[in-house]
DNA sequence: CAATTTTGTTAGGCCAGTCTAACATTCAAG
DNA sequence: CTTGAATGTTAGACTGGCCTAACAAAATTG
């Protein structure tokens, strides 16, 4: 069976399960899916039964939700479709690495297996999306990108930035103004704990930068 | 209210029915809609009272389906959508004409109002689609190609293509074979009546080809 | 113009996906 | 280690879009 067979809710919440252990090790929980869904956890809850039932989830009541290989395959599709696509409207259509994710968002659920292929060539097999995230080969290989967050990085030492979380689109804009993106350089000067604030320094624009919480933890980089 | 806040089979149902009267003065039916959809008679019964209800369409049970001038607008806005897509797919996408009609069947659903006008601005504001189809301008104005059905002219006059029905893909891929496209020159030799059977001359290719009433009755020609 | 055929509508049911409200389980704090 | 808070599940209802079956209206035709 494709991916493509399945509901739009479906896809939807193997694409969030898979996703939730990208980049963190703490397991999806029903709440939590059901915020970022922008549902009732009773909903969640209801669709984790039926995806268990089509095998591409398995579950125990007030159990762990765990992907089958299958439910896998499809979820990394899935982020393979929606990267691919994030891709294609910032280089081809001439978004805003800000206003894409949403885009996407619907799109992936609406393109033919075809049009992933076409537009993967067009762009000429990116790796990466926009924001730095790996994208899936057709066989669902994904190569991590290294690095860590930039809230657990020592001072002093030149970074590259590798991948900024596209989670909240108003934080994008931010970085946009401050010239912070993917493969951006930059050095931590000082982490100031009860501050909540991380320094950082851009050699090449010769700017030093104070960063919240949220957002040293949204920017990954690796020594350079 | 916009048109993307319509359920898909709104938005399907509102195209059909301004579709049905593009290029012949024949009002729809439940029957041909139901047909055309793949569904039953019943569900497009229901289908337009819901519309009606949404003051999309005027229905008298039994009686004539029109629609309303919003029914109008965003029929036209979907005929829009699809052609443009069309376009895309062929000029960006390396599509075959025959290959784009359902792919944008279910894109025209999912895509954004910003994402036409990006499409729009990287085709140059085509007003035709690949196979001759006018594309709707941003504030619903159309222009209709002139012409009239291969089926009806005179024989022996100079003509050019202006239009092929992408009904069928079938036909449309037999076309590209044959050579026939949009602004393809042709001459009609004589009309077979009895042989059902229109016989028409290339002259850029020095090939003279029997058609039969389908396809006759699916390219639109002007003089040229 | 009456009868039959065709076409359209209504009634009632199903499914997925959502909700609220009630209930069950698990976790954490004292 | 008990209990209250947090989290998850179930039950029951609703909606849109589909179905089949029964019925109603309109069109065609002898």
């Amino acid at each position: 069976m494709s991916v493509s067979e399945l509901s739009s809710a479906a896809q939807d919440y193997l694409k969030m399960i898979w996703s939730a252990t990208e980049w963190s090790a703490t397991p999806i929980t029903v709440g939590a899916m059901a915020e970022r869904m922008g549902v009732k956890p009773s909903t969640v809850s209801d669709g984790i039964r039926r995806l268990a039932k089509q095998g591409l989830v398995t579950h125990a009541p007030y159990g762990s939700i765990e992907l089958t290989q299958t439910g896998k395959d499809h979820a990394v599709e899935m982020v393979r479709r929606h990267r691919l696509l994030e891709t294609f409207l910032v280089n081809v259509l001439g978004y805003g690495w800000d206003e894409v994710h949403d885009e996407a968002e619907i799109l992936e659920h609406a393109v033919s297996a075809m049009m992933i292929t076409r537009i993967d060539e067009l762009l000429g097999h990116p790796v990466r999306d926009p924001h730095g995230d790996p994208i899936p080969s057709p066989d669902g290989q994904l190569r991590r990108p290294q690095g860590v967050r930039l809230a657990a990085v020592d001072p002093n030492r030149p970074l590259t930035i590798t991948r900024i979380s596209d989670a909240d689109p108003d934080m994008l804009r931010y970085f946009t103004e401050l010239g912070l993106a993917p493969d951006t350089r930059l050095t931590v000067l000082a982490h100031r704990p009860y501050a909540d604030v991380t320094t950082i320094r851009l050699p090449d624009r010769d700017l030093d930068i104070d960063l919240g919480p949220s957002a040293a933890e949204s920017i990954w980089v690796i020594a350079s």
